[in-house]
DNA sequence: TTGAAAGCGCTAACAA
DNA sequence: TTGTTAGCGCTTTCAA
C-alpha cells in the first residue's frame, strides 16, 4: 500500500471525525489501557506531588489512571482493588499497602510503603533517618527519642530500624493529632529528652503542639525533626529540620516501573536519595543545670 | 422463574468465578461507568479534599475516576479532555476551566472556576471576601489593598468584585512566588497600605514573604488574608486569617450535580457557604505618626 | 498484498 | 415467561 493511499485514507478518516472505539478495542485485545492508582488518602500532603509523576508518566504512555482512596482502611482497599481489577485494570500502583495486605494477581507496584515481595519505589528513608540522627549528635544531644507511626506499616518498621537505641513511643497514625498524644506521652517517661526525631513531618507538628502545651520551647528546650519535606512545612514555626524525599520522581519511577512491567521486562525495587533539610528545629541542648 | 433456581445459579456462577466483563457491557451498553476528573495542579493544597469528594460519592454511585492533571495549561487540558471523551467517559467534573475553554458534549459539572454557561459549584467567595473586608474595616483599616489571582480565572472576578474600592495588583499565579512579586510591587506603588487581602492563601504566603523582604512584620505593620484556609495554614507564622470553604463538600456536591445530569434530571449551579476564621495576621492598624 | 469473516462477552430485542 | 439471536466496533486470522 502506498504512502499517498495511507495518507488519502487517514485523511478521509479524519473528515468523517472517525474515532477509534477503546471499548471495542479492549474487548478484542483484552488490553484496557488503565491502570489504577490507590492512595492511602490523598489529603496527605505527601501524596498529590507522588501521583502527579504517576499520572504524567502514565498518561504520555497512553495510560489513563483510575484513582482510588482507601481512607487508610483495609477493608476499603481490598474492595476498591478488586473493583478495579474487574474493571480490566492492567496494573496497579499501591500507595496504600499496609503490611499484612493481600495484593491481586496483577501486574502491581508499591509506592512507599512495601509488602511482601512487590516491587516497591520509595525514599531511602533508612539513610535520611541516620543523617538526622547524626545531625543531631553532632549538635550534642545525647538524649534522642524517637516517635513512630503506625506499626504495620513497612515506613515505620524502616526508619525505627533505622533510628537505632533510644527511647521510642509509637504514634498510632501519621497525623498531628497522633503525634501530640505520642509527644505528651514521651514527655511523660522521659522528660530527660532534648531531642525527637519524628516518623513524618505531621507527627513532627504533632510534637510542636505538645511541647508548647507542656510550655516547652522547639528547639531551645527539645529539637525535633520531621521526615518528607512535605510542601509548606518550610513556613511553619520554627521551620522544620526534616527529610526530603524526591516525591514526584518516586511517582515517576513507580510508574516507569509499572511500565516495564507490563511489557514483561524483570524490575525490582529502587530506592531513590533523600537529603537532609536543615532548618530551625533543631539546635544545640541547652545546658542543663546541675541537679541540686 | 423461582428464588431457589435464582440462588443455585447465582451460586454455580460464583463457584465458577463468573465475573461480568465490564468491557463487554460497555460496549454494548454504551455506558462505561467512569467519569473524568480534571484538575489543574494536584498539588494545590486546595484540591485533595475536593478531589476525596468527588471520588468517594462517584465511587459509592458505581463509577470510577480518571484523574487527569493539566499542570494549569490550557492546550493540554484540550487534549486530557478530549483524550477522556475518546475513552468514553460518561462526564466530566474540571476544576481546571479558564474562562476562554471550551467544554466538549459531554456532561459536564465545574468546580471553583467557571466558565460559560456550564453548571458550577463552588464556595461563595464573594461573601467570603466581603467579610474579610468587613473584619478588616472593624479593626480601623482604610488603606486596604488586594492581590489578585490570575485575570483569566472567575475565581479572581468574582473575588475582586467583592472586595470593591481600593489598590489592587494582579498576581501572575495562585502561588507564593506569584504572592511575593504583587506584594513587594503593591509596597512600591501603594507603601501607605495597613491591610492585604490576598486572592488565595498562597498569594498570601507570598505576602508574608514580601513583608519580611521588605522589613515590615506581619499583623503589626500590615495585616493580611488570605482565602481557602488550606491544610496546615493554621500553622504558619502567624497563622493566617482566611476565608474558610467547604472543600470536602464541594467535591461531594459536584459528584452529585453530575450524577443528577447523567440521570437526565435537570441541574443548576451551587454557591457553598464560606466562614470567616480570625487568626493572628490581622490585627488594628499600628497609629501613623503625624507627618513631620 | 488485500479482503473477508469470525468472534471478544455482553445486552436488548424478538420469537416461541 | 423462556430461549434465541443479532450485533456493539474492533483486531486477527485465514483465504484468496
Amino acid at each position: 500500500m502506498s504512502d499517498a493511499t495511507v495518507a488519502r485514507v487517514r485523511a478521509a478518516a479524519d473528515a468523517l471525525g472517525y474515532r477509534p472505539d477503546p471499548t471495542a478495542r479492549s474487548l478484542r485485545t483484552r488490553r484496557s489501557g488503565v491502570a489504577g492508582v490507590v492512595v492511602p488518602d490523598l489529603t496527605n500532603p505527601v501524596l498529590p506531588p507522588i501521583v502527579r509523576g504517576i499520572e504524567e508518566t502514565l498518561w504520555s504512555a497512553g495510560i489513563a489512571c483510575l484513582l482510588a482512596d482507601t481512607d487508610n482502611d483495609e477493608e476499603r482497599e481490598a474492595a476498591l482493588i478488586e473493583e478495579l481489577r474487574s474493571r480490566r485494570c492492567e496494573g496497579l500502583i499501591v500507595a496504600s499497602a499496609v503490611r499484612t495486605a493481600q495484593i491481586p494477581d496483577l501486574p502491581t507496584v508499591l509506592v512507599t510503603r512495601e509488602a511482601g515481595s512487590l516491587p516497591l519505589v520509595a525514599a531511602d528513608d533508612a539513610s535520611g533517618i541516620r543523617a538526622v540522627v547524626a545531625h543531631l549528635r553532632e549538635l550534642g544531644h545525647t538524649r534522642i527519642a524517637h516517635i513512630t507511626g503506625p506499626l504495620n506499616l513497612s515506613t515505620t518498621t524502616r526508619r525505627l530500624a533505622a533510628f537505632g537505641e533510644g527511647p521510642v513511643v509509637h504514634g498510632e497514625a501519621f497525623t498531628i493529632a497522633a503525634g501530640e498524644r505520642a509527644c505528651a506521652q514521651l514527655l511523660r517517661e522521659h522528660p530527660e529528652t532534648t531531642a525527637i526525631v519524628a516518623g513524618n513531618d505531621m507527627i513532627a507538628l504533632g510534637c510542636y503542639a505538645a511541647l508548647a502545651a507542656a510550655g516547652l520551647r522547639c528547639p531551645d528546650d527539645v529539637s525535633v525533626t520531621g521526615h518528607n519535606d512535605m510542601p509548606l512545612i518550610d513556613r511553619v514555626q520554627p521551620p522544620l529540620t526534616t527529610v526530603a524525599i524526591p516525591q514526584y520522581e518516586i511517582g515517576v519511577a513507580a510508574a516507569n516501573t509499572l511500565l516495564a512491567r507490563l511489557r514483561g521486562e524483570p524490575v525490582g525495587s529502587m530506592l531513590l536519595p533523600t537529603r537532609l533539610v536543615i532548618r530551625a528545629s533543631t539546635s544545640r541542648p541547652r545546658p542543663r543545670r546541675s541537679p541540686g
